[in-house]
DNA sequence: CTTTGGATCGTCT
DNA sequence: GACGATCCAAAGG
C-alpha cells in the first residue's frame, strides 16, 4: 500500500524511516521530515505509552494516521504520527523538519531562530514554527488542520540510525532516523 | 566551540 | 512531590 495510512498502520520502527522525506504542512507552512524517532508501547521503557492508556497518551493508542501532541518542560509542545494496528500504543515523534513553504511565517513566530537552520530542528522548534499546539492533539493528518503528505521512500543509504535523544530509559535503542548529511537535522 | 543551569507546569505515582 | 521525547542564554576555553 502506497497510501499514508497503509504505511502508518505498519509498526512505528518500519513508518518512521519512511517517512523521512515526506512533507508536514499546516495552513501555509510546509517543510520536509528530516529527522524522527520511533516509540513503541509497553516494551518500549521511553515511550509515554509504557504503562498504558492515560489521560494524556490516550492518542497513541488510537488508530494510525492521528496527530498526538504533548506539553512538556512546562512550556513546549511536540508532535507525532500515531502509528501501528490501534491499541498498540505506537507513534513516531518529528524532530526536525527542513522548511520549504512559509518562512516568513514561520521567522514570525520563533524570532529567537537566527539562522534559518534553527528554525525547526527540533521536535518543539518545529511545533512552534508551524503554530502547532495542544488545540491539534488527536486530529486526522489525512484531512485535519496538520498533514503529512506521504513522499517517495528515501534511498536505504541516505538514512542514518542512532540512539534517541533526550531520554533516560532505553537509551542504546537506535531508534532515531535521519536523512545524512541534512543540514536541518537537529544535531 | 562546549558546558551548565534556569525556565515553567501538566501528568502520573 | 518529582520529573520530563526541550530550548536558550550565559559563562568558560
Amino acid at each position: 500500500m502506497a497510501d499514508l495510512i497503509g504505511v502508518l498502520s505498519g509498526d512505528s520502527l518500519d513508518a518512521a524511516p519512511r517517512l523521512l522525506g515526506s512533507t508536514l504542512r499546516v495552513g501555509s507552512c510546509a517543510g520536509v521530515i528530516v529527522e524522527v524517532e520511533a516509540y513503541r508501547g509497553s516494551d518500549d521503557a521511553a515511550s509515554h505509552a509504557r504503562m498504558g492508556p492515560t489521560g494524556r497518551n490516550a492518542p497513541m493508542f488510537g488508530p494510525p494516521g492521528v496527530l498526538y501532541v504533548y506539553f512538556t518542560y512546562g512550556m513546549h509542545w511536540c508532535a507525532n504520527v500515531v502509528t501501528g494496528p490501534a491499541g498498540q500504543g505506537q507513534a513516531v515523534l518529528l524532530r526536525a523538519v527542513e522548511p520549504t513553504e512559509g518562512r516568513m511565517e514561520m521567522r514570525a513566530r520563533r524570532p529567537k531562530a537566527r539562522r534559518d537552520a534553527d528554525l525547526t530542528n527540533g521536535p518543539a522548534k518545529l511545533c512552534a514554527a508551524f503554530g502547532i499546539d495542544g488545540a491539534h492533539n488527536g486530529t486526522s493528518l489525512v484531512d485535519g488542520p496538520v498533514r503529512v503528505e506521504l513522499g517517495l521512500p528515501s534511498a536505504p543509504a541516505a538514512i542514518r540510525r542512532g540512539p534517541r535523544i533526550g531520554i533516560s530509559a532505553a537509551v542504546d535503542l537506535p531508534w532515531r532516523f535521519w536523512l545524512a548529511d541534512n543540514p536541518f537535522v537537529s544535531r
